[in-house]
DNA sequence: TAGTTTAGTTGACGTAGATCAACTGGCCTG
DNA sequence: CAGGCCAGTTGATCTACGTCAACTAAACTA
């Protein structure tokens, strides 16, 4: 699916977007596929691993109707997923941050239900879903997880659908803004200072609202003293009120 | 989770409560989870599932937070899937017609995340998960189906955040009306003399809708030829109307 | 069988957010 | 460094749907 570095050999250990990595080393397997699993069959899941050489911005990863053959894992960078309906309107359906997981729509239908592209250069881990099925009837531990990833992507999109068919303007992007900044925080990264990968656009796209409104919205919290926001560059000045907001009821 | 009846001898073949029945006999076979397997495997399946006595209308199938141990087929009847947000409002997740699977969203957190309650008298097979996974580890096909299941659950919740967010109440109805009867035509019944199971305040609620906007839609629809409708029996008199609207771009 | 409750319909009016439009400031390109 | 372009902001107006309220008809109850 992505193409794969000719040279894989170790260049600088310390660039975030470096393919000689191996899951054990990496410093997000806490949080990605490793998680679940013993050393040893770490061991096992790394031999299927394939790391490619970076994406550009506005690369795609997969498209829509692609033969479904892998799922990916972020390693660096940010990705997003949208799928087009009959019509041609657009709809992005997730945003993927480093140490998660995206691909898993098209295993229904052996084809991805959605594209995927790269909203700065990401590094991107791939991973055979043959050889995720053959290591999971090996490895109990494997299939549980990947159980569990699949099952825990229901319950996020059915979430996702109370935010858009029943939540304001306001709630639904302090919701996003406390979903990036709890997922920053997982990371070890700064659950305050956030960039945004994502354009406006996109961001009202996700959450069922034009620019306009999410600009607004935006305007109004830093009005409030909720956020100072300076193109993608947010501070969060408090997070307490826009869990608040993010949880209020209609 | 659900009461096994204490007497599962044979009572009527015939009745579509009967519990005294297995999955390879069952008339809903082909669409619900032997779908995929063959008939030794069958075998083996039907040794795990469980079919408890009739559901009344409004009784649980399970909370959500609830201890989450199985997975459920319909069997008969119609149950709907709904949570509660924080501020207390509810959201309803899903509709599951006979042959279609709930509870898969309490796997990733060994919680469900919805409450199930049944619409109407329903039969109900339970599929407790630990033996699930254990079968599916013995079982390619199996896990292979699982693994489809649960991601095809994901392409109709993103589906259905589209629909919600970016589509007028018309299309939003529309496309219901014309799931609920591909649904019943999968079942080899008339896909154009439909029994609404739910409430004008489920589907209201489902859809993203107030109930006076559900009545008012469905009345229009009327008005226009497309549906008659009275309470819940519901006649769809031009089916490719209903497909174009419920297809329509925003 | 009258009296209450509950689901649904229909009408009048209000509003959150969409639409349309003007403007600003980077940033690229020649 | 002028000109065009794109992302974002802000204001004015419009509208689809929500809200509130009155009504009908089953269905339950006492």
């Amino acid at each position: 699916m992505i193409a794969v570095s000719e040279h894989n050999a170790p260049s600088d250990k310390h660039c975030p977007h470096n393919a000689a990595i191996n899951c054990a080393s990496c410093r997000l397997s806490a949080i990605c596929l490793p998680l679940a699993l013993a050393q040893d069959e770490i061991v096992q899941l790394d031999e299927i691993v394939q790391r490619g050489r970076p994406l550009q911005k506005g690369q795609h990863l997969y498209r829509e109707n692609d033969h479904f053959s892998s799922v990916f894992a972020v390693r660096s960078g940010a990705v997003k997923a949208y799928s087009m309906s009959d019509s041609g309107e657009e709809q992005v359906t997730g945003f993927y941050l480093p140490g998660e997981i995206l691909g898993m729509d098209g295993i229904g239908h052996n084809r991805y239900a959605s594209s995927a592209m790269a909203m700065e250069v990401s590094a991107i881990c791939e991973i055979p879903f043959a050889n995720i099925e053959d290591l999971s009837g090996k490895l109990p531990n494997m299939q549980k997880h990947f159980f569990k990833l699949l099952s825990q992507e229901i319950v996020e999109d059915q979430r996702h659908i109370t935010l858009v068919s029943k939540h304001t303007a306001e709630e639904r992007l302090a919701s996003l803004l406390v979903s990036i900044s709890a997922r920053n925080a997982r990371r070890n990264l700064s659950p305050l200072n956030i960039r945004l990968p994502m354009s406006r656009t996109d961001i009202g796209n996700f959450l069922g609202l034009t620019i306009e409104t999410v600009s607004r919205v935006f305007s109004r919290f830093a009005k409030q003293g909720l956020i100072e926001i300076d193109k993608k560059e947010l501070v969060v000045l408090d997070i307490d009120a826009l869990k608040h907001i993010a949880s209020l009821g209609h």
